[in-house]
DNA sequence: GCAAGGTC
C-alpha cells in the first residue's frame, strides 16, 4: 500500500483552504474532480510531511457536503399505511447513502489505497458525527484504515499546520449524542405526524394537509400562540401621571414625574394639589456626565437574522439564503457561526482596507486605516469553528443580483466596519427638581462624537434639544403643570426578530435551522404573517406572526390533553438537549437516553390517542367558527 | 405525505 493519507472535510471550502495550507500554498496543488462526483466536491492531491509514524505522504484532500448518510425506517415501514403510527417508536431503521452515492464512492475509491484517514470536519457535535459517517464509509472498503481527527477552530495557516501535526481521536461520545438526537427526532416526529394527520384528515379543509409534529416546529408554534393569547386577553388599565413644564431661554423643558405613573386617580389628584400649593419648584440637582453608546459586537448568524428582519425587513430565511450565496461567491465569511469574538490573529485592518473601495462607506474605512481603527469588542460566544460573519472582499453593487443582496452585503460590511471603529461619545445632562412633595426630572443628550454611528446607519442616537441652564438650589414657578392620563397597551404580535430571540434563548433549533423552522410552520399553515400597521415607529412595516385557526387548535388541543410538559413549550426539547450533554460528558449512555425518551413519548402518545376525540373536536370547532 | 441537522 502506498504511503497515502486521505483527508476529508465537512464542506468543499474547508477542503480547499486546508489543502492550500498543507501543500505550502504552492500552485502545485492538483485539483481534479472525477466526472461522476458532485460538481462542488474537488479532490486536491499534494505531498505533506505528517508527524511519525506517517512521515512524508501522498495526500488526497476532499470533502463531503454535510451529512452523507440518511437514517430512515426500513422500506416496509416508510409507507404511511404500513403500520400503526405508534409502532414507529420501535420499528427497524436503516442507514443508507441515498442520493449521496457519488460522494460516498469518492471516499471509498480514495480510502481503498490509503493507510490512514484524517477527519477534518467542523469541531462541533454535528461535525464529530459526520466524521463517523465518513469513517464508516471508508471502512466498508478498507476495514483496517487508521482513523485520526484534526482539531482546528479556524483556517489560519499556523493553526491548520498545528492541527495536522497533532491529530487526536474522534470524540465518540459527541457522535453518540447526535445519533441519539437523530433517532429520537425521526421516531417521535414520524409517529406523531402520521397519527395526527390521519386523525384530523376527516375535518373539512384538512383532507389534503400534512399536520406535522416536530420537536422544534411545535415549540416555535407555541411561542406565536402564546403571544397571540397575551394580546387577545389583554385588559387595558388606566393610569395617571403629573407633568411639569417650564419655559426658559425660549426652550420648553418637560419634567417627568419620578413616580412615572400611578393607577389610582384620587391619589394623583391629591399629590397634584400639593404640588400646586407649593407654587415654586426647587432645583435639587444639576448633573452632566459623559455617556457612551457602545458599538455593536461582531456578527453572529442569529444576530444577522434578527437584524435583517428588523432593519432590512427581509425574512430570516431569505437573509440566510442570500448570505449563503454571498459566501459561496467568496464575498463574505462563513454565514453560520455562533462566534462573536474575532481571533486575535486575524488581520482586520487588511479587511478594512478592502472596503475603502466603496464609494459610500469607503471613506469611513479609509479613516479607520488612518488611525481611527480600534479592536472589536469581544462577545461571550465562541463556537471554536468559525469566526464572526465579515466581508472578505469588496463587491460593487452591480456585481450583486438584486436589491436585497446588496442590502445584506452592505449591512455585513457596515457592521464589520462599525466593530473596528469606536463607541459613540456623548454627554448626558439631567436636572432634578422638587415640586411640593414630589420629584421630577428632565434630561438631555448631546452627541459629541458619532464614531461608529457614521457607518452603522441602523443605530439611532441623536442629540436632544439642549437643556437651558439651571442652577442647583434655585427656585422657579413652573410655566405649566397638569395631570395626564393614558391606558396600558397590549404587547404587539410576535415579530420575527422576537421569535428568533425566543428560539435562541430556549435552544430551539440551531443558527442554521431556526429560519427553516419558522418557514416550516408557515408552510404547514400553522401561522401566517402580515405587515404590522402603524403603531410604534420601529416596528411598523415589520412582519408580525399570528397563529391560524389550525395552529391555535393544535396548541389548545394538546394543552387540554394535559401533558406534564406541553408539546408546545420548549421544555421537552431542552430536556433532550440536556441528555445529549450528559452523553457527551459520559454520564449517560446513548441507548439509555433513546430508550427512556421513547418511553416518555410513548406514554404521551397513548394518552393523546385516548383523548383523540378532544383534539379533533377542538380542531373542528376552531376551523368552523373562527375559533371563538 | 413524517423530524432535525449538516451543506450546495
Amino acid at each position: 500500500m502506498p504511503n497515502k493519507i486521505l483527508c476529508v472535510a465537512e464542506k468543499p471550502s474547508i477542503a480547499r483552504a486546508v489543502a492550500g495550507h498543507l501543500s505550502g500554498g504552492q500552485q502545485s496543488v492538483v485539483s481534479f474532480a472525477p466526472l461522476d462526483i458532485s460538481i462542488f466536491v474537488k479532490n486536491f492531491d499534494f505531498h505533506y510531511n505528517f508527524p511519525p509514524p506517517w512521515g512524508s505522504c501522498q495526500v488526497t484532500m476532499t470533502s463531503v457536503i454535510g451529512h452523507t448518510v440518511e437514517w430512515d425506517f426500513t422500506k416496509d415501514y416508510q409507507k404511511w399505511n404500513s403500520c400503526e403510527p405508534h409502532h414507529l417508536f420501535d420499528a427497524p431503521t436503516e442507514k443508507t447513502v441515498g442520493d449521496r452515492k457519488d460522494i460516498a464512492e469518492n471516499i471509498k475509491t480514495e480510502a481503498r489505497c490509503s493507510r490512514a484517514l484524517f477527519i477534518w470536519t467542523d469541531c462541533d457535535r454535528e461535525g464529530e458525527y459526520i466524521g463517523t459517517e465518513v469513517r464508516d464509509i471508508a471502512r466498508t472498503v478498507n476495514p483496517n484504515i487508521e482513523v485520526k481527527r484534526a482539531r482546528f477552530s479556524n483556517i489560519e495557516r499556523a493553526h491548520i499546520l498545528r492541527a495536522a501535526q497533532h491529530p487526536v481521536e474522534l470524540d465518540e461520545r459527541q457522535a453518540q449524542a447526535v445519533a441519539a438526537r437523530i433517532e429520537l427526532d425521526l421516531r417521535i416526529g414520524a409517529a406523531f405526524t402520521r397519527w395526527q394527520t390521519k386523525l384530523l384528515q376527516s375535518i373539512e379543509g384538512l383532507e389534503q394537509k400534512v399536520i406535522s409534529y416536530g420537536s422544534c416546529q411545535f415549540p416555535t408554534l407555541g411561542f406565536v400562540v402564546d403571544r397571540y393569547r397575551r394580546v387577545k386577553n389583554f385588559v387595558p388599565e388606566q393610569f395617571w401621571s403629573i407633568k411639569v413644564m417650564h419655559k426658559r431661554d425660549d426652550i420648553n423643558v418637560t419634567f417627568n414625574w419620578d413616580r412615572n405613573r400611578l393607577f389610582d386617580r384620587m391619589m394623583v389628584i391629591v399629590l397634584f394639589e400639593k404640588c400646586l400649593q407649593a407654587k415654586k419648584a426647587r432645583v435639587t440637582k444639576v448633573q452632566k456626565k459623559p455617556t457612551k453608546k457602545w458599538k455593536p459586537l461582531p456578527l453572529t448568524t442569529v444576530e444577522l437574522q434578527k437584524l435583517g428582519s428588523r432593519f432590512l425587513h427581509i425574512t430570516s430565511q431569505e437573509v440566510m439564503s442570500i448570505a449563503e450565496k454571498l459566501y459561496t461567491n467568496g464575498f463574505i465569511s462563513y454565514p453560520r457561526t455562533e462566534t462573536d469574538q474575532f481571533d486575535p490573529g486575524m488581520d482586520l485592518r487588511a479587511l478594512c482596507e478592502k472596503q475603502t473601495q466603496s464609494p459610500t462607506w469607503g471613506p469611513f474605512a479609509q479613516n479607520l486605516l488612518n488611525g481611527a481603527f480600534e479592536s472589536p469588542r469581544n462577545g461571550r460566544n465562541n463556537d471554536k469553528a468559525h469566526p464572526p460573519i465579515h466581508p472578505v472582499t469588496y463587491v460593487t453593487p452591480n456585481a450583486l443580483a438584486n436589491q436585497n443582496e446588496r442590502r445584506v452585503y452592505e449591512f455585513i460590511a457596515r457592521r464589520f466596519l462599525a466593530c473596528c471603529s469606536s463607541d459613540a461619545v456623548g454627554e448626558q445632562s439631567t436636572v432634578d427638581i422638587q415640586y411640593g412633595p414630589e420629584g421630577f426630572h428632565a434630561s438631555g443628550l448631546r452627541v459629541i462624537a458619532r464614531n461608529y454611528l457614521d457607518v452603522y446607519v441602523y443605530d439611532k442616537w441623536e442629540s436632544s434639544q439642549p437643556l437651558p441652564q439651571f442652577i442647583e438650589g434655585e427656585e422657579f414657578v413652573p410655566t405649566e403643570a397638569n395631570i395626564t392620563d393614558g391606558k396600558t397597551t397590549p404587547p404587539g404580535f410576535l415579530t420575527e426578530p422576537e421569535l428568533i430571540a425566543l428560539m435562541d434563548a430556549n435552544g430551539i433549533g440551531t443558527d442554521a435551522t431556526m429560519a427553516d423552522h419558522i418557514a416550516k410552520i408557515k408552510d404547514r399553515g400553522y401561522v401566517f404573517t402580515r405587515v404590522r400597521a402603524g403603531g410604534d415607529q420601529q416596528a411598523s412595516g415589520m412582519e408580525e406572526f399570528a397563529p391560524s385557526n389550525l395552529g391555535s387548535a393544535l396548541v389548545e388541543g394538546y394543552d387540554q390533553i394535559g401533558f406534564e410538559n406541553s408539546v408546545s413549550k420548549p421544555f421537552l426539547r431542552k430536556e433532550m438537549e440536556e441528555k445529549m450533554k450528559k452523553i457527551c460528558e459520559g454520564q449517560m449512555e446513548r441507548h439509555d437516553v433513546v430508550h427512556s425518551t421513547i418511553e416518555q413519548y410513548r406514554e404521551m402518545f397513548l394518552r393523546a390517542k385516548q383523548q383523540s376525540r378532544l383534539l379533533k373536536d377542538i380542531t373542528s370547532r376552531y376551523l368552523t367558527d373562527d375559533g371563538v
